[in-house]
DNA sequence: ATAGTTACTTACATAAAGTAACCAACTTAC
DNA sequence: GTAAGTTGGTTACTTTATGTAAGTAACTAT
């Protein structure tokens, strides 16, 4: 074993290899999401919803934010660090469109 | 359930997302491998890393070349497909550096 | 009081990945 | 000629991750 991989990008690969993590973060681009949105539009179940947006917190990727209004609204969204995604996911977007069928 | 995400979108981060296979396309890049290289330098198991190259192969990012030499060396390639995924791994690459510890 | 909403969690089932041993084909060393 | 080594895998078994569905807490509306 000789890893030739630079740590980083390695520690990037494990955090976008995680399942749905690139779609919730894609989602989110478009704006600040709740819980039952993100979890519709992506297609994820909840429980790993909640895994995924607790990990991304943890990442400083992603903000939490609870509104106590009533029935009680919680608001994901991303902070600076998962907004310097976009250009990464501007780029799947485009290979996808240029490379890939429906 | 209201899937409001480019299907492209979607199947590119299917390919993606799955484990290993960001890393061994960024490994691809620097040029043709063999089996044992991309599994030491890539740090995936052989069960795996079988697995990952044929569907990759189906997705036609990988080619597989045999060389009936001894013993027999087999090449994994980036088709041009492959290829093609290089400026989305700078990306990664550009926003490890940025936003990354290691 | 009953039912509905949101944001989860829990328990259980299935799918994916890790580990290690094994195999085929062919070579070199003894 | 036979034992051991090499490459590129596969197979069997274990552990981990994910899917599914039901349950919970806190509150509102009827």
């Amino acid at each position: 074993m000789d890893k030739s991989i630079c740590p980083r990008f390695e520690k990037a690969m494990t955090i976008l290899s995680q399942r749905w993590t690139g779609l919730i973060i894609y989602q989110l681009l478009s704006g600040p999401q709740r819980f039952c949105t993100i979890e519709s539009s992506v297609g994820v179940s909840g429980r790993v919803l909640s895994e995924r947006l607790k990990d991304l917190e943890n990442e400083g990727i992603v903000r939490r934010e609870v509104h106590p209004e009533t029935p009680v609204r919680i608001e994901y969204s991303l902070t600076e660090k998962g907004k310097s995604l976009e250009p990464l996911m501007k780029e799947i977007e485009k290979w996808s469109q240029g490379w890939l069928e429906v």
